[in-house]
DNA sequence: ATTTCGTTCAAACGTTCGTTTTAATATTAG
DNA sequence: CTAATATTAAAACGAACGTTTGAACGAAAT
C-alpha cells in the first residue's frame, strides 16, 4: 500500500541526483534523461514517483525548506520567549535567520552546501511555478521575522527594513551561489578567500562556516547604516516633500570607514 | 559590403526583443521562435545576424556592456585624478562602481531597467558559456576597483575586501533582478517600497533612482562593517592561529543599531 | 538591363525534450 | 499458492528545440 520496503530508494536517489544536478545546471538545463541516467534508474521513474519534472523540483525543495523553515521558526521562538518580551537584537534575528541557514551547509545530511548552493540560485529561476512556490513556502518565516526587525527597529522606516532584508537575501544568496559562479567575477579562487591558507582539498563544511562568519558583520553593518537621504525631486500623488518624510530622515555621512 | 542601410533595423530590433525576454524568461527559456516572433523577424533572422543564440545573447550584453565598462573605467580614472595619488574614500568608489550601473536604469536608451534586470539575473545563470563570457567582460573593471578598495582600505585583509565586494554585487543584483522576483519573497509589491507615496503607474525610472538611494547607504554599512572574528579551529597547513591574522582583527560588537 | 550581393523568407533538417503507454517484474496480502 | 498491488522496464508519442538550406527579393554597382 504504502512504499516501505527500497521503493523509497529510487525516491531518494532520484532527488539527491536532481539536486545536485539542478544546482550544477540549473533547472531548464537538466534533463530528465540526465537525471536518471545519473541516478541508475529508469526514465518513467521520476513521473511515476513525483508526477512530472516541475513537481520533482517542488519536491527536491520541500525536503530541505521543510526542516528550514522549522528551525528558523523555533530559533524566533525561543529568541522571542528569552527576550520575554522586550524588543530583540537586529544581530540576534540575523543569526537566527541567516545562521540557521549557513548551518545546513555544514550538514550534509541536510544537503550542505549543494542544497544551499541550489537554493542561492533557484531564486532567481524566472519559471513562474518556481517563483509562485517559493512565495508559499517562504511566506510564514519570512513574516515573522519581517515582524521580528519591525519591533526591533522601531525607528527605522518599515519600506526601508524590507528593503535592507531584500538586500540581505541578495548578499547571501550570491555568496552562497557564487562559491562556484562569481569567482570568475571577483577573480579570485574560493580557496583563495576563505582564509589566507587553506587546505587543498577545500572542504565544503568549513566553507559553510567561514562564509557565515565573514558575512554576518557585514550584513549588520548594511542593516543599520544610516538611512538615505531622497534629495531629488520627490514624484507623490499630493504634495511635494511632505514633512512627515523628514522626521526619519538621516543625513548619510561621508565617513572615512576603517573597519 | 557593410550593413548599412535597414539591416541594422531587424538587426537592433532583434536585440531589443531578446533583451527583454531573456530576462523576461531566462535564456534556456526562451526559444529562438519565441523571439523572432516578437521582433516580427524571420525564424533565421538570428543565426544570419548573430551566428547562434548563443552569439546573441553575447551580443546582447556587448551592446550594454560595452558602454558601462567604458564609463566605470572612467569614472575611476577621474576620482583618481583629482584624488592626485591619495587613496580614494570608499564611498567615492562605490558611487563610481554602482552609481554608473544604477544610473544605466534611469536612460532607456542604456536599457534602462530591462538591461539591468537582465544583468542582475545572468550573472547567476549556470551555462558555461554565460560564465566565461562574463569573465572576460569584467575582468579589467573589476581588477581597477578592487585595486582602487585595496588601497582605499588599506588596514583590511585583501581577502576581506574580495568578499565583501562580491556581497555587495550580490546585494546589488538581487536588488535589481528582484524587483519583479523577489518582491514574493518579501511579500510587498515593489510599489509599496519605493516611497510611502508613488504614482500608481510605477516608473522605472524614478524605481531605479530610488533603488540606488536605498542600496548605496546599505553597501557602505556593510562594507565598513567590524571585521569578523574567526575563533572557531583553524585548518590551516602551517600553523595553528598565526599571528599575523590577529592585527588586523576585531571583535565584531554585538550593538543595538539605531540607523 | 544585368549582375552582384546583402537580406529575407518558407520549409525542412535531425535532435532532444517531457510525458505516456504497455508489458514485465518484484512485493505484499489473503 | 494465488491474487492483488506496487514498482521497474523498454519503447514510443507528439511537440518543440536550434540550425540549415535554397530559393526569392531588393537595392545598389557595373
Amino acid at each position: 500500500m504504502s512504499d516501505q520496503k527500497n521503493g523509497s530508494d529510487t525516491r531518494e536517489r532520484i532527488l539527491d541526483v536532481a539536486e545536485r544536478l539542478f544546482m550544477e545546471n540549473g533547472y531548464e538545463a537538466t534533463s530528465m534523461r540526465t537525471i536518471t541516467s545519473a541516478a541508475e534508474v529508469n526514465l518513467a521513474a521520476v513521473n511515476y514517483h513525483f508526477g512530472s519534472k516541475e513537481a520533482l523540483l517542488r519536491e527536491v525543495f520541500r525536503r530541505r525548506l521543510a526542516w528550514l523553515n522549522h528551525e528558523r521558526l523555533q530559533a524566533l521562538d525561543k529568541l522571542e520567549e528569552q527576550a520575554a518580551g522586550a524588543p530583540l537584537k537586529p544581530s540576534q534575528i540575523l543569526e537566527a535567520f541567516f545562521g540557521t541557514l549557513l548551518r545546513m551547509g555544514e550538514n550534509p545530511a541536510l544537503g550542505g552546501m549543494v542544497f544551499l548552493r541550489l537554493l542561492g540560485r533557484t531564486l532567481t529561476e524566472p519559471a513562474e511555478f518556481i517563483r509562485t512556490f517559493f512565495a508559499g513556502e517562504y511566506a510564514e518565516v519570512i513574516d515573522r521575522y519581517k515582524l521580528a526587525l519591525f519591533s526591533a527597529l522601531p525607528d527605522v522606516p518599515k519600506a526601508e527594513i524590507v528593503w535592507r532584508l531584500h538586500f540581505m537575501l541578495g548578499a547571501m544568496s550570491y555568496a552562497i551561489a557564487g562559491t562556484d559562479v562569481l569567482q570568475v567575477v571577483t577573480g579570485c579562487e574560493v580557496g583563495d578567500l576563505a582564509g589566507e591558507e587553506v587546505t587543498d582539498e577545500t572542504d565544503d563544511t568549513v566553507l559553510a562556516r567561514r562564509l557565515a562568519q565573514r558575512l554576518m558583520p557585514f550584513l549588520l553593518g548594511g542593516l543599520r547604516a544610516p538611512l538615505p537621504q531622497f534629495d531629488d525631486v520627490q514624484r507623490i500623488k499630493k504634495e511635494p516633500l511632505p514633512k512627515t518624510a523628514r522626521d526619519t530622515r538621516e543625513k548619510t555621512p561621508d565617513q572615512d570607514p576603517r573597519p
